[in-house]
DNA sequence: ATTGGGACCTGCTCGC
DNA sequence: TGCGAGCAGGTCCCAA
């Protein structure tokens, strides 16, 4: 749940205040059915040995992860899956419900990583041992990077003949979009999700293009999406705001706020594609308004 | 090879 | 009122 601007609020959140600072003290509260956010390959053995008294020197973002580099050399690397947050608290506060791992931060206080669906996930990665597991840095290109450019989309695009809403959620191709941004930067570019990503034109590759960037600054800018049934919340509480400028995204049976006509779903890839099935058009060269 | 669908997980909503 | 089914979704894994 948490996508490309909600992990970059909660990195700008925690930054300034864990640059610096020793990790000193790690607990994950037993779970009966296993340390799943370990499930990597990270024991939790060695994790606990690896992080503990560990500098983290600086805070980054790549797609939907968070990056802790720390002093080791090695990185722990964080994703908080679609239900999982990372709580600041002052020192000795009650662990949130669903606390899976703490993290005490000497003179920070303690970051709770909480996460009820357990589809979080941390580990460390550390280029020196060659790690062979899948790691941010095979994804797709930043789509707020300078290297992210429309001709880059097209190319991307031109390789899939599967649906464009199935391509952008793809973090081979472009990585860190999620259901929301996805729906959202599909509709303002006027494409139906699923139109086949090959057959775009290079008309409505750049205006997709300029639709993504624009989707997830807004976003950035008003630290996320807090929708009814996801809790996202920044490393102090504080919920989002772009769930107000939603104008497909969970708004299925209400009026398409350009046009008043209905916002429909449909399945694709598995997941659920909202769009107005005026504004975003089917065939391609009817694309415009 | 590419694409699609299930598994993982839990809380919540809805219908009987 | 109570309970179970269904849904939500990011990513991995397997199968067609």
């Amino acid at each position: 749940m948490p996508e490309l601007p909600e992990v970059e609020t909660i990195k700008r959140g925690l930054s300034p205040r864990l640059r610096g600072k020793v990790i000193s003290r790690i607990i994950i509260p037993p779970d009966p059915k296993g340390d799943r956010m370990l499930r990597r390959y990270t024991s939790r053995r060695r994790f606990v040995r690896k992080v503990t008294g560990r500098q983290i020197v600086t805070l980054k973002r790549r797609a939907k992860y968070l990056l802790f580099e720390l002093d080791s050399g090695e990185t722990m690397i964080i994703h908080l899956g679609m239900s999982g947050q990372l709580l600041l608290r002052p020192p000795r506060a009650t662990p949130p419900r669903h606390s899976r791992i703490i993290f005490t931060i000497a003179g920070a206080g303690e970051i709770f990583l909480v996460d009820p669906r357990k589809f979080g996930e941390v580990y460390l990665y550390s280029e020196a041992e060659g790690d062979t597991v899948v790691n941010p840095f095979s994804l797709g290109p930043e789509p707020l990077g300078r290297s992210f450019t429309p001709q880059v989309l097209g190319k991307k695009l031109q390789s899939s003949r599967s649906p464009i809403k199935v391509a952008l959620l793809n973090q081979k191709l472009i990585a860190g979009l999620g259901n929301i941004y996805t729906d959202e930067a599909l509709f303002r570019a006027g494409i139906h999700p699923r139109r086949v990503s090959a057959d775009l034109t290079e008309k409505e590759i750049k205006l997709l293009h300029k639709s993504i960037r624009e989707v997830l600054r807004e976003a950035i800018s008003l630290h996320g999406t807090s929708a009814a049934d996801r809790q996202y919340v920044d490393s102090e509480g504080a919920l989002g705001k772009f769930q107000t400028r939603l104008n497909v995204y969970q708004r299925e049976g209400e009026k398409c706020s350009r046009c008043g006509t209905i916002i429909e779903t449909m399945k694709l890839g598995g997941r659920t594609a909202h769009f107005c099935s005026r504004c975003q058009k089917k065939a391609k060269g009817k694309s415009k308004q």
